[in-house]
DNA sequence: TTAAACTCTATAGTAACTATAGAGTCAAGT
DNA sequence: ACTTGACTCTATAGTTACTATAGAGTTTAA
């Protein structure tokens, strides 16, 4: 199979799968006398892997530890678990600071009405400094 | 003032204020005989402004935008009020992402427990395509 | 006068790709 | 045999908003 039945079957854009290639987290495949890279059917599981891995936001690094944990089947398997806890940690990390970033623009908003001229906008006084409707402001 | 001393008041970096410059947000100031940046007072206000859109994420198209606006102080502000509004939407988007994320991994933790090895690990083959435990999954 | 602290420009690096250019390959149809 | 179109190749630039660094010059204080 050629790298476009490859994108196909694993949901890894081309460009991708060139690039895991790259990265190292996947072998060079074979190619044919033109030069086309030759995939067998094995390799789509190491694609959907690392597919599924990018669904939850893990980052190549991350992805790549995983790789080669998994060519060491008999060692104990607390690092994954660890990378899982790390990473919800990043996510909700990250949540928290959207959710404090929703919360200032949704004060925000309500400032202004439409029927302003700029040097009226209340949206702009609150992006000002020496505002007394500080952006920051609880 | 010189440049740390503006990046002090207006609470950005001083390359920031450098970048800033060089991308056309701030006008290039006068220079010492040295060559170094001088500031007046004045400007504290434009990077303490531009910080305070940072602070909620609004790009610096987004923010150069503003800028652009506030030099025509008649205008109605419609715009600043439909910018704040487009941008809370981007805001919300990433937050609904991120909580799918949240709950994905949250769900995934729990197929393993610390004793495994790893051809035994529940998370790997959660992760793993032919698995009837999929990330995906409800 | 020399050392510390500051500033300058220019450049590389960040993450994970996407997009593009320019060239070669392959299969089908005429 | 020839051409067309679809596919693939490599290499490179672009994305965002900076941070970090190198190497050089400036300023200030001891
Ligand atoms: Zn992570
Ligand atoms: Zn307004
Ligand atoms: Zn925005
Ligand atoms: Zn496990």
């Amino acid at each position: 199979m050629k790298i476009s039945e490859m994108s196909k079957r694993s949901g890894c854009s081309i460009q991708a799968i060139r690039y895991y290639e790259k990265e190292g987290l996947i072998t060079a495949p074979a190619r044919t006398e033109g030069n086309f890279r030759l995939y067998g059917s094995e390799e789509i599981e190491r694609l959907s892997f690392i597919n599924n891995c990018r669904a939850l936001d893990l980052s190549l690094s991350e992805i790549k530890h995983l790789l080669e944990l998994q060519s060491l089947p008999s060692t104990p398997c607390e690092t994954v678990n660890v990378m899982i806890d790390d990473h919800l940690n990043v996510i909700e990390t990250r949540l928290a600071d959207l959710q404090k970033l929703q919360s200032s623009l949704r004060k925000l908003r309500p400032r202004c009405n439409s029927k302003r001229s700029i040097d009226q906008c209340g949206i702009l006084e609150a992006l000002s400094p020496n505002s007394n409707h500080s952006v920051s402001d609880g």
